[in-house]
This record gives C-alpha cells, structure tokens and sequence, in this order.
RNA sequence: GGUCCUAUCGUCUAGAGGCCUAGGACGUGGCCCUCUCAAGGCUAAAACCCGGGUUCGAAUCCCGGUAGGACCGCCA
C-alpha cells in the first residue's frame, strides 16, 4: 500500500507557521516513503473563505518548495459528494433528521454550562417520527455506550468514553457538509492512509472514526502534532510577531531556513541541527516527533538564515538580492560586480533586507558621510596618507585584494604605521561610515574606478574643509 | 465545568533502566583572533515539575498531585 497523506488548510487567511510545518512533516512523509502528498482546500465555509487566501496558501506552498502530487481540490465543489454520503447514512438509519433550530441549541448550551453540564446535544430528534415541513440539519448517531481509541504514531493510545460524544450535525439545515463529515468523506475517498495534523483535532478524531466505520471505510493511521506556541506559551499569534510564512520572504529570509527551524521544531534527529532537504527526507521519521508543544523562537530562525546565507554561493543570492536592492531604489541588475559585493557582505548580514542596507554604499553616486566619523577620521592630518594611498592605488592594474593590500602596506611600512590608522579613514571615504566589510575585499569589490573617484572625493573634502 | 494531550537548561532538543559528573544547538557572559563590523576558535553560567512506588539501580517504568495547553459550534 503506498503511502498518502494530505494538508487540508481553510482559506480563511494566509499560510502561518503552524499550517506550514504540519505541510512540511506531511509532505516529509510522504517523500520518506515514496508516497504521494495532496493537497486540499477545505471551504465549506462559504462565508469566511476567500480566494485571497487561497492564493496566499499556494504561494506559501510555493515558496517553501512543498510541491505536491495531487490537488489542489476544493471541498467547495464536492458538495453533491458529501450529500451522496449523508443520504446513504440517513438510508441506513445511522444519521436522523434534526428539527431544532439553532436558536434553540444555543440556548439550551448557554443553559447547560451555566449549570456546569456538558452542553451536550441531548438527542431528542434521534426517535422522532414526524417530519414537520421545515428545514431540519443531519446529524449522526454516535454510540452512547462503549469507548474508543486508536493508536497515534505520534502520541501513542488514546481513548475515549464514547458517552462523552454528541450527535453532531454533517449536513447543515441549508444542506451543505460540515467538517468533521467532510474530512472523513475526503479522506476516505482519496485514499489518505495517514493523517498528520495539529492535536488541536485530537478531539474530533473518535467522531471521525465512527463515521468512517458508518461509511464503512477502514480507518486511516493518525499522528497528531503537538502545537507551536508563542514565548508566552499561548498559541502562536499575531502578538508574538509575525506568522504569516510570506512574511518571512519579506523580511528576507531564505525558504529554506524556514523548513530547516520547523523540521527541527518538534521532530529531531540526534544532535544534528543543520539539514538539506535530502537529508530531511532521508531522516525524517514521525517516531522521532516529540510529543509536546513547543515554543516559537525567532533568533533561532535568524541564526539559521545567517547560516544558509553564508553558505549560499554568491551567484545564487544575486537573484534573491535584487527585489530587496529595488525596494531601495536600486537597479544593480545588470551590475557586474553583484556576486563579489554579496560575498562582502554575506558573513555579516543575517537577512537580505541586512545584506541590502548593507550594498547600499556600493551603488551611489556620492558618499554621505556620517558626521562623527567625519570627525574622528577625515582630518586634516590624514591628507597625506590619503594622497599616498590615492597615488599607490590609482597605478594598480590588475585590481585585486593581495594587490591592494601591497599598495596599503608600501605606505604604513614607509612611515611605520598600523593598517589601523590608515583602513579607518579610508573606511570613511569609501562608505560614509565605520563600519563596512574588510577593507581590502570591499575596494576590490567596489572596482578601481568607484574607489579612486571616492578617494579623490576625500582629499577634496578635506581640504575644503582645512581651507 | 467535562474530555483529551503534555511536562529535561530562558528556548529547541538528545536521552528507549546502569554508558548521565545529564550531551548538543540558539541566546547570554568571558577570552582569543582582528583594519571597523562581523565571522571563526576556546570557555562559563544554565535543566530532569513535585510526591509516592517498582527495581540492586530511574531523567527513563507505574500511580497520584501540580502546572500548562487543546477541544467541547448548523467554524475548520
């Protein structure tokens, strides 16, 4: 039997974090063993789900690289599926009609939890013999006595007192399916032979199984997730930064840090942290999936982002670099010194959007510098060395690093000066600032001609500024 | 209120009864390296929720507490 699992997300907003790693260990799975993954969208709700979301869903997918085989398909257009199903049940005398209304629900729920009872469906129009003529719900018949359980690769046996499950509703008094039936319905009929999700669905799980028993389906194997939490514990949200996965494309991070912070929440793999996706693929195991929640934690992600950005070759980053340069307002598309300008700057940015801001100097026209370094090291006293240095760089040809550093050298071996006294005000003349990527690889990457012009520049600013 | 799930450094985790003086990683502190910032190297502090069993021996098995979390819709 070859394996099939499934990610059913609603469309009612965008991909999260948690939505993507139950995709991921879905989609792990199914690689692991060779099985297929599918992909569906499940919005019954009519109201709340919205094409937006769709879209947004796929594009998350996308971008993490979580391809699957079959899908997308859309609950929404197998309404006449489910009805099929619920008919043959109500044939069957394993669903009834429901006459309550929902008003009438509602307030017996408000009353039962008021008095501290489970508000529980009491089953009043399981015998009922008359059909009045108005719009009634389906509801299904659970066993009152007995118990249930299955074994979760996951969790391991759980199980549950049957006469703590109510009679619920799978076809709404306007006829459309609810979850719970769909899912089974669904599941059932595209053959999904393991379901992996949040255990937030712990709790629907014996409902599903006897409607899959009703329909006379074999029951699927169940591994429940435990949940990703927020530093406060609670369940991730909002507050606790962002957890929408395109977000983190925005912010500059690479999808694959992404997969490789989610694989790692809540799955392991002895001491190893850092995995390629053959590896994850390879490793991955649901007996290896602890048990319990665990917290979302950002910096963690951010050292991993660093890391697959330094190890990233600069020819692939071009690419990814670009739209952050243009949200700047520039166009180094066809600047042929991009690779080497990323390999400056990879070490030391942890994001794109920091390796943007970072390349920023390397594509003006005009330096601006920075008032206090201005101060410190464009005085009147470094003119000399700046002129040296101007003179030992201008006549360099071949202009690369070794060459540069010689250039330096010959003029702090001259007057015995420390690379110090002489790398911080060029530092300033080449950037504006104090703070830039190796002195030498940057001149080297900035080319001969940006760097002798921002020198010149220099000597000029200074003598403006003594005179 | 009911049902279910969970419990190792601040966080993610290793740990399948003796290999545990509890290991790794992120983060944090210190030192080294050094042209700034990084990166890198070394290093330090930091945890088995509590109480009972079982056993020669328990982080590991059992029971009970406690604490977190999830779910209890004509939402998914």
């Amino acid at each position: 039997m070859t394996v099939r699992t499934r990610f059913a997300p609603s469309p009612t907003g965008y991909l999260h974090i948690g939505g993507a790693r139950t995709a991921l260990f879905n989609w792990l799975f199914a690689r692991r063993n060779n099985g297929k993954f599918v992909l569906r969208i499940e919005d019954t709700d009519v109201a709340r789900s919205t094409g937006e979301s769709i879209q947004a869903i796929l594009d998350g997918m996308e971008w993490l690289g979580l391809t699957w085989d079959e899908g997308p398909f859309f609950q929404s257009k197998m309404f006449d599926l489910y009805r099929e199903h619920a008919k043959k049940l109500l044939d069957a005398g394993l669903a009834y009609r429901c006459f309550c209304t929902a008003a009438e629900l509602e307030a017996r729920r408000e009353a039962a939890l008021k008095d501290g009872r489970p508000p529980k469906y009491d089953g009043r129009c399981r015998a009922r013999v008359d059909a009045p003529d108005m719009p009634y719900a389906v509801r299904f018949k659970m066993p009152a006595s007995g118990s249930t359980s299955f074994n979760d690769i996951v969790k391991g046996g759980i199980s549950f007192d049957n006469s703590t499950l109510e009679d619920l509703i799978i076809l709404r008094s306007d006829t459309t399916p609810t979850y719970n039936f769909c899912v089974v319905v669904d599941d059932a009929t595209m053959g999904i032979t393991h379901v992996i999700r949040g255990d937030d669905h712990i709790n629907n799980t014996p409902k599903q199984i006897h409607i899959y028993n009703a329909l006379g389906h074999g029951v699927p194997v169940f591994g429940h997730l435990p949940m990703i939490l927020g530093s406060d514990k609670t369940r991730l949200s909002k507050r606790h930064g962002a957890t929408s996965v395109m977000a983190y494309k925005e912010m500059g991070y690479l999808p694959h840090s992404l997969v490789n912070y989610l694989a790692r929440l809540g799955w392991s793999h002895g001491d190893q942290e850092i995995f390629s996706i053959e590896e994850m693929v390879e490793k991955f195991s649901l007996d290896s999936v602890g048990k319990s929640s665990g917290v979302f934690n950002p910096e963690k992600l951010l050292w991993l982002n660093h890391h697959y950005i330094k190890e990233t070759g600069e020819a692939d980053l071009v690419p990814l670099l670009l739209p952050f340069l243009s949200a700047l307002g520039i166009d180094a598309s066809s600047d042929a010194r991009l690779a080497a300008i990323i390999k400056t700057l990879k070490e030391r940015s942890k994001t794109l959007i920091e390796m943007a801001d970072g390349a920023v100097f390397y594509f003006k026209d005009k330096v601006d510098y920075d008032a206090k370094a201005v101060e410190k090291f464009l005085t009147p006293d470094t003119l000399p060395l700046f002129e040296e240095i101007q003179a030992g760089i201008a006549g360099i040809t071949a202009f690369e690093e070794p060459v540069i550093e010689a250039a330096f050298n010959a003029v702090l071996n001259a007057r015995g000066l420390k690379l110090g006294k002489l790398a911080q005000p060029v530092r300033v003349a080449l950037t504006g600032g104090t703070v830039s990527p190796g002195i030498f690889e940057m001149m080297a990457a900035m080319g001969k001609e940006m760097t002798v012009k921002r020198l010149n520049d220099a000597i000029g600013f200074i003598k403006g500024r003594a005179g």
